[in-house]
DNA sequence: AACGGAACCTGAAAGC
DNA sequence: TGCTTTCAGGTTCCGT
């Protein structure tokens, strides 16, 4: 589900709701949530812990603790934190929970996965997945320069150039499908093959795409396209077969990787 | 080292 | 109506 905008949305929930207040409890319901051998021993090793703040990098939350382990999470594909009484019953798909504290204030943030394809993870030091993931375009911006000197070092076509996590970390399916629209770039073209021009192009275009894509997570919670009575806000994800928004040209829908690529075979060019 | 493909999971929507 | 197939915004492992 969620790319860099979802989870940057869900970072700045997580702060509302959590920083500053004392894991009272954590409860794990579903033992697959947890990665690395650790979900028996979660609830011991973070109750008393007084969360401190969140960190991301790309796809992935840090919950800052005072003490003890690195508490980190990944939404996956179907992954969201939610607020809730303490009281409320468990959510549909519910697998984990953290009852929190402050003063007599008592609180539940629950993580909900129907897939469990997210995960979470307790570390005695900075992990190496956080180490290798890449520059983070929101935090770091996308460097033109260092954009290409990566793009230049693999043949790969810059579509799943765009998704190596070590290359640029947080661009997933859709923001490499828009930005690539954005671009008017054909996402076959092989990454090694572009110019300054086109690559400057494209971090613009990456940088754009998350500005809009952030704009449109307002709401209290994360919300996906695939949720009901969400409308597809993008411009050629999921919309093959539909006339391109620029020229109206039926958008085609290639497989690249093993995901699904829309763009328009007429507007977007192997450069820009 | 680098690649494609499968696995991990389950629900919703589309097809028959 | 109900059964089957396809697809889904992610990562990781396995074999070549």
């Amino acid at each position: 589900m969620p790319e860099l905008p979802e989870v940057e949305h869900a970072r700045l929930c997580l702060v509302r709701w959590t920083k500053g207040r004392t894991i009272a409890a954590a409860l794990v319901m579903d033992a697959r949530v947890v990665h690395g051998g650790a979900a028996a021993g979660l609830p011991a090793r973070l109750a008393g812990r007084r969360i401190t703040g969140l960190r991301r990098r790309g796809k992935w939350l840090e919950v800052t603790l005072d003490a003890g382990p690195r508490f980190y999470s990944h939404l996956g594909m179907t992954g969201k934190w939610v607020s809730r009484p303490v009281d409320a019953p468990a959510e549909r798909f519910e697998k984990a929970r953290l009852e929190l504290v402050r003063g007599k204030v008592r609180t539940s943030v629950r993580y909900v996965d129907p897939r469990v394809l997210g995960r979470m993870r307790l570390e005695e030091a900075e992990p190496a997945f956080w180490r290798k993931l890449g520059p983070d375009p929101l935090h770091d911006g996308v460097d033109p320069r260092a954009l290409g000197e990566r793009l230049a070092r693999t043949p790969r076509s810059i579509k799943e150039a765009l998704m190596d996590q070590a290359l640029l970390a947080g661009v997933g399916n859709i923001l490499a499908t828009e930005a690539l629209f954005a671009a008017r770039l054909d996402p076959r073209t092989r990454a090694d093959s572009l110019d300054a021009r086109t690559v400057k192009a494209l971090a613009r275009a990456i940088e754009a795409t998350i500005a809009r894509s952030l704009a449109l997570e307002t709401g209290p919670e994360i919300t996906y396209v695939s949720e009901a009575r969400a409308e597809n806000p993008f411009s050629v994800y999921g919309r093959g077969g539909e006339p391109c928004p620029r020229c109206k040209a039926p958008l085609r829908r290639v497989v690249q990787g093993g995901r699904a690529t829309v763009f328009c075979a007429t507007c977007q060019r192997p450069r820009v």
